[in-house]
DNA sequence: CTATTTTATAGGACGCGTCCTATATGTTAT
DNA sequence: ATAACATATAGGACGCGTCCTATAAAATAG
């Protein structure tokens, strides 16, 4: 249900077109919530029936008319009512970690280069994701502008992160089977090298 | 198409039926992949039509009979197929870093709290796997059972390290803005707190 | 000068996933 | 004794997402 909803949440800055919309998807949060264009036009067709926009149908000669679409008011505080809704964590279904499971009939040469392969891949995201980052601190101007700067680097260094552990995880699971270390992870060695921390200052 | 091939990997191991498949799912890969009952069955149907599977058919009187189903020769070699080719990376849609992104119509208490919920979220999964982990290593029987239980806790770890990054990284944007620091981040501070490490040895 | 890209909207087909419902019997809880 | 759960399969409806295609003109690149 997020696709809507981040539409409203850009509709809120300024009204947009569909095509506008799905530039700024391309340009902002693509990295986390890639959007289809026709699933784009469908859900503003959606949120149109639903009364959160309103058309405003600019024609063109014989071409389809452009259509920019004004968030509502009913639009503006269903997305405040979405933006304060907790919502519970998604399960990443992430292939790779079945393709490993199942790894059992693989020869130890190929799992190695199946992981290697996505330690490869992980750091041609990280690498883009530093590329984003160095465009990103190019420009800041207003104060309201900075925020949305930020918001937009905290997003992304989420994505880092995440990705970071990923490919530490990945490294240490090599060096494993590399030494033929079949012996299973203690919960230490889970939570990451040297953290000592046992993140049991659970404050709610 | 990852569900075909978790199936067609478990009854790799030994014929299964529906039920028995839907029990297996949620016993073992679960956490990372869990699967809908109906989806099993019809893509069990559809593993069946490719030849990829036999069934075995066991009448029940009255009841619905019973399919017992076979890993074919070319379902073992699909599964080899499969396990061998290299995937790319699934953008993991995040609708939080939705919400994050949008919340500058938020007052800063709301923000606040919805970060703290998504924090305690994220402890009650890292509980729930430690009490998967502490299950996992109670029963450790002869060699190639050994090698199933580690492979699956590699991915419990898997599991363990990206929700424990994202805890630390929730932890950090809580600080931040308590603290009403809009500075966007460094990238040193995305990769981690005291980690200097910069990756640049990409050996591919 | 031609080919591609950009601007702009939209439908069709299809895949995967979730939730709900139906059917039917035996076995445990309360 | 009755309610709930386990065993076992399967269809319907629906939502979201992806890919492909159509249409059409202006702008830009080679």
């Amino acid at each position: 249900m997020s696709l809507k909803h981040a539409i409203l949440g850009f509709l809120s800055v300024r009204p947009l077109s569909g095509y506008d919309l799905k530039r700024a998807f391309d340009h902002s949060v693509q990295h986390f919530w890639p959007a289809d264009q026709s699933q784009i036009y469908r859900s503003l067709r959606q949120i149109h029936e639903a009364g959160f926009v309103e058309q405003e149908v600019i024609p063109r000669d014989g071409k389809l008319d452009v259509k920019i679409y004004h968030l509502t008011e009913a639009g503006q505080s269903e997305l405040i009512d979405w933006l304060r809704t907790p919502l519970d964590p998604q399960d990443n279904r992430e292939p790779f970690l079945i393709q490993l499971f199942f790894s059992g009939l693989l020869r130890q040469d190929e799992l190695l280069a199946l992981l290697k392969h996505q330690r490869s891949q992980i750091d041609d995201l990280l690498q883009l994701y530093r590329g984003v980052y160095n465009a990103s601190t190019r420009e800041v101007d207003d104060a309201d502008f900075q925020r949305r700067v930020t918001m937009s680097l905290l997003t992304l260094e989420y994505g880092v992160r995440l990705n970071h552990a990923y490919r530490g995880w990945l490294d240490e699971v090599i060096q494993r089977i590399e030494q033929g270390d079949w012996s299973p992870p203690t919960w230490q060695n889970m939570l990451g090298q040297g953290d000592a921390d046992q993140g049991e200052s659970n404050d709610r």
